[in-house]
DNA sequence: GCATCACATAAGCATAGACTTATGAGTCGT
DNA sequence: ACGACTCATAAGTCTATGCTTATGTGATGC
């Protein structure tokens, strides 16, 4: 996956919202879809371009498919960001902010 | 911005490309331009673009603007990205201690 | 003053992409 | 077996976007 398409993929509102709700937890496409005004297919075209990417992977269960994040799918996406994180000279700081605010 | 902006902005190649440019050294549009197959205006159209996005900067001097990275408009990227990085077990853990120790 | 240069803007075109409705392909309960 | 259900695919439409050529705007040098 290159660079562009993992952009590309994730410039879609609907779909970066999708990542968001299976960040929580795994999800059958049903449920991604409820709390969105979007039809069925077009859900199910969303869920293929993210599983192209190999953002999302999928467990199928009869006739439901179960998706959860494949969060390795961004590492193109965080090497992409390190190289200007040199010019981020608080760079620690934001990251020992967030790291507390995990431990809580 | 919005972030669905930021990320659109970012699709484009040639745009990462000019990001990378800059990120080496402070450039006028016609030296961003050499080793694009790419018009005037077009080279034109995307900067206008990447300024509108806060991820550059312009400075103007007679006839020539030069043009710097402003990384801080990559901040948006960097929190969305941050929700993810929970799901790096390995990676956060080894920055936590890395942080541990600079606290010391 | 005038030609040239650096860059921006306007207008038009062509492709990509997100959506829709319609339909197909399996799976489950009765 | 059959109808309902979950999801995927097909086909068509509409808009966004990246490109082009043409032109505008201001700065510079002779």
């Amino acid at each position: 996956m290159s660079e562009t398409d993992i952009f590309k993929v994730l410039a879609d509102p609907t779909r970066r919202a999708v990542l968001e709700k299976l960040a929580a937890a795994e999800m059958t496409a049903t449920e991604l879809r409820d709390g969105f005004a979007i039809s069925q297919p077009a859900m199910s075209q969303h869920l293929a371009v993210l599983r192209g990417a190999g953002l999302i992977s999928e467990r199928r269960e009869g006739r439901y498919a179960h998706y959860r994040v494949a969060p390795e799918g961004l590492a193109p996406l965080h090497q992409w960001l390190a190289k200007y994180e040199a010019f981020w000279p608080s760079r620690i700081d934001n990251l020992r902010d967030l790291l507390r605010e995990m431990d809580q």
